[in-house]
DNA sequence: GTGGTCTAGACCACT
DNA sequence: GTGGTCTAGACCACG
């Protein structure tokens, strides 16, 4: 499982992994019916706590994008990628906005926002 | 004291008021030894705390934008609007990148990531 | 009067006044049964509120300095010299003891508070 | 944790356990890395609020000498002594010049200040 | 009236 | 269980 947490950024370790499981269902490294690793192996592979496995897991549930079979694991469910490519940049696109509008609000140009925005995507 | 505070956010009311404070004092609407509202004023006003609006104050009086005399009241600091520019800028960059990061961990590719962030920028 | 009120100190204005007004009685440039300012002319003087020097004059009669005339003024009292100086010594010897306490809970050694020290009286 | 708040003291107990936590940071009783107690469980030991142990945890954190992790705890951040030293004697030294400019003001001579001060130092 | 500190307890997010 | 935020109200020091 290619998973990488970063710790220090300041974004939950759970969220991080709702993500990238996310992401690899969308690219189609995980497909239909996978079987993610267990809870516990997973927080031992990345060194973190199995409850926030088990929280990312409930969320991927949650949202519809596993399904969990007691005693037996977690598998993927049917995706529907179009719906989670749209879902996805909803998000990211809400992330944006709030962004822009903060920077609008601290009186910062749309030219000043744009240079930033480009300098972190070619940074 | 034109202060908004959105309750459903997910930033800390204190949070909201001193980046309202902050812009206020980058766009002249605060000048040099402005009063600001007492916190008890304020805490009316808003309808929250007077501790949440000290708090405010306080994380104001730590960043040197403001200046509080006991038994007087807060006042708006000799400002250095070079110095707050560049530290909202930090900020703009760094809620863009996470954002933008947050699009590559989705398997977004740049291209839509940047058509997404002119749409809004354009919107 | 020749009071001088330092507003950027940390320390209270009205015990400035206090301060400064014992001195003045300790060194004879006021003498039993002198009259002080009246709380108004002295506030007009120094500008500051008037309830501060009110504040000051009633410590000072509190602690037996000056006796308050209702609808004359306010007089100095007589005074005990040499008791006067043993309190404030002992005054001035608590707040150099506190510091001091405070340097070696700091681990700082000594010798390098007494080098502090010197540095400060003949600074 | 060996702290010791003294309630008749005019020294906020917030700031009490700042100076002490940082007196051990200095003086090696806490390394770095090290776990602070949590904030409830200091708390109780000290019978005090929760929230007071928690501004005395966030000014350790601004001033850079503790890290705080979400969930997890506090821990004391990569320290750097040199720096810890200058701060504390710059507080000494403020200390020491208040206490020098009462006597003055006092009007007590450098000599005789110089001389309570030995006798503290030396008592 | 103004800020400064503290309380006791609540609810939420993260591990 | 841990920190993060917020409340409602108290008491004190200062002006």
């Amino acid at each position: 499982m290619n998973i990488i947490i970063n710790g220090s950024l300041m974004v939950p370790i759970y969220e991080q992994i709702v993500d990238q499981i996310k992401a690899m269902i969308r690219e189609g490294e995980l497909k239909e019916n996978d079987n993610l690793p267990s809870v516990r192996a997973l927080s031992k592979e990345l060194k973190i706590s199995a409850l926030t496995v088990k929280k990312a897991y409930d969320s991927l549930e949650a949202e519809g994008f596993t399904v969990t079979v007691h005693g037996k694991g977690t598998y993927v469910a049917a995706a529907n990628k179009e719906l989670l490519l749209e879902e996805q940049k909803k998000e990211l696109e809400a992330d944006l906005e709030l962004a822009v509008l903060k920077g609008r609000r601290y009186g910062i140009s749309d030219e000043d926002i744009r240079s930033l925005f480009e300098l972190i995507l070619e940074g």
